[in-house]
DNA sequence: TCGAAATATTACTATATAGCAATATAACAC
DNA sequence: GTGTTATATTGCTATATAGTAATATTTCGA
């Protein structure tokens, strides 16, 4: 892994390394969400839970459409959620030890 | 994902979530190696590199040995190279894009 | 056009992380 | 012991990130 992969791949773990986030895409899994219901199912607040939203939107992890007022959000790097899969694995395999 | 877990697994990820971490973490998928060696092969620094070993020691992401003067360190945490693995079809799945 | 609902942005403080140089420690050979 | 090699630690500065409150923007319906 030469260091500019290294860069990018760091980028993209970092955007998800944090427990809101972490939560967050797995909330997107299987359906977009509008911000709202995102800041209700975690229990955040509205402007944090904006912001940590933008910050993968950013990263290019996340992607978001309007509609009306509500903004919906959704997986645009669907590779997260392998990695998040594989996330699961090993807490499953912690578990089991 | 409960809180708990996700405060856990946010620990990992960010524990690995560093160009050069990431670099050495890929350096001992398959073999331990002392710090002075890990330090060649990527041309860090050895105060810098010692510290991002015993950061990944800390959360147990690598372990170690001493033999004599020397220090191996090795993979501890297997889960974190099966989640390298899901990164480089992250990877790989980008190029074919 | 005004108000309400939903979301985004700004300015700020606190804390965490990264990198650096210098120094300290550990193990060994002599 | 002394000197040497290998690694760890410390004190420091700079930058990045997290969280907060307050305010701004967008959209739509009345």
């Amino acid at each position: 892994m030469d260091k500019k992969v290294a860069e990018h791949v760091a980028e993209i773990l970092k955007a998800v390394a944090h427990p809101v986030r972490l939560q967050i895409v797995e909330l997107l899994e299987t359906k977009e969400m509008c911000v709202g219901d995102i800041v209700m199912a975690l229990g955040g607040k509205q402007a944090i839970t904006s912001q940590q939203l933008n910050m993968m939107k950013d990263k290019g992890v996340l992607n978001c459409r309007r509609n009306g007022t509500k903004v919906y959000y959704r997986i645009e790097d669907t590779n997260v959620v392998r990695l998040l899969h594989c996330i699961y694995d090993h807490c499953d395999r912690k578990r089991k030890k």
